[in-house]
DNA sequence: AATCACATACCGACTGGTTAGTCTGCTCGG
DNA sequence: CCGAGCAGACTAACCAGTCGGTATGTGATT
């Protein structure tokens, strides 16, 4: 349904294959690629509203037929930014929680890999927490609705290990889980690559200060 | 240069008497802070290039000639409603840092105080941090000095805690600031006056974990 | 193997609408 | 009578999205 027949909406094309949107010198990137990923770059940089479709499609090499021909309107390229980075976490935390080990192991693990591939993506990341109000407000639902899902199988980690009596149960579990991905989400107006810290070493900093505050 | 002969920029009028734009059915507040109340207002609800200069001076029941002739620009408003907030805030930092007590306690109190203050004014903040970007980069630079300057005073009692022997120092002190300031930021995306807390239960709640996490 | 039918992929000029900021001039208190 | 305070029409720029058109590929039919 998503991809050709009726509309030729919906790109997302190669997830696998090669990172950059051209890998050198051969063949260069499909096209809704190299526009997801101008589009990223300049949203980052400059916010969604200063970029215009123009350019964007004069970064990507192409004009605004193609791109309108792979994405509905410019608000779904945001889109498809947000989805990129949901599936991507969404995905990992449901691998880590699922493993076998202490509940105060498997927080850790996932505490500290959202930091990481935050940090990994932090263009997307960026433009997650500024832009979201820019979407349309169906999408924005949408998006809602997802993250809500991720919130919620955070909170579940911690109230098991409450119930396992590791963790302390002083601080509502909604606020402990906000009061880490606040800091998650305020990883973009901070961190640099330049910065003394690696990106593992900062998710294991805030990891470690999340169970500190957590200890009965 | 910008503006004519004498610039009359820089509102800022009546910061004391009353905190509407309009203190009932008497005299009309003056026009600068109507100007200011409803460009926030407006920017909180629709971001700030979503707003048009059109719709803030028919929100405050005037016209653009009134508005050019108290405000340099559109970003001029955006940088007083920084101003605003930074001016409080910091404010109040240097007021309980001072205080005379242990340096856990201060912490704590200033702890709690920036949360309880950014939820005052979440319209504010939430402006602050979702419209930082489109200041002029100017202004930017000058509003990002203030707030490393808020951040350092805060840092230092972080690490007089430490000398004191009272805090743990497994953390960079950087690190907690902007782990705390990250669940700072992140109120204004999920801390909604209809909830089952009170700004005072949520500030103390999040001073708790702070110093929780820094617990030696 | 040549032709036809049809779809995908893309181009780029164009449209209707919006915007920040300017400028001239009115009004009214002192 | 003068200037601060303001009105509101105006300008020059810009922008998202549209649309008719072209090029290339593919499968079926002759």
């Amino acid at each position: 349904m998503a991809t050709r027949a009726g509309t030729g909406r919906q790109a997302r094309g190669g997830e696998t294959g090669a990172a950059g949107p051209d890998s050198r010198g051969g063949t260069p990137a499909p096209v809704p690629q190299r526009l997801m990923a101008a589009a990223t770059r300049l949203f980052a940089e400059q916010g969604y509203d200063r970029t215009s479709v123009q350019e964007i499609v004069e970064a990507a090499g192409v004009t605004k037929g193609a791109l309108y021909h792979y994405f509905g309107s410019k608000d779904d390229l945001l889109h498809e930014i947000y989805g990129r980075l949901l599936r991507l976490q969404q995905e990992r935390l449901d691998l880590l929680a699922e493993r076998e080990a202490p509940v105060e192991e498997r927080l850790r693990q996932v505490a500290a890999d959202v930091v990481v591939t935050t940090i990994e993506n932090l263009d997307d990341a960026m433009i997650f927490f500024r832009s979201m109000h820019q979407l349309s407000p169906e999408k924005q639902k949408q998006v809602r609705a997802e993250r809500r899902r991720y919130h919620e199988r955070f909170r579940a980690l911690i109230e098991e290990g409450r119930r396992a009596g590791v963790f302390s149960d002083a601080t509502p579990a909604d606020l402990v889980v906000d009061y880490h991905f606040g800091s998650v989400h305020h990883l973009s107006s901070w961190y640099s690559a330049d910065g003394p810290l690696t990106p593992q070493e900062v998710a294991d900093h805030l990891a470690d200060l999340l169970l500190r505050a957590l200890r009965p």
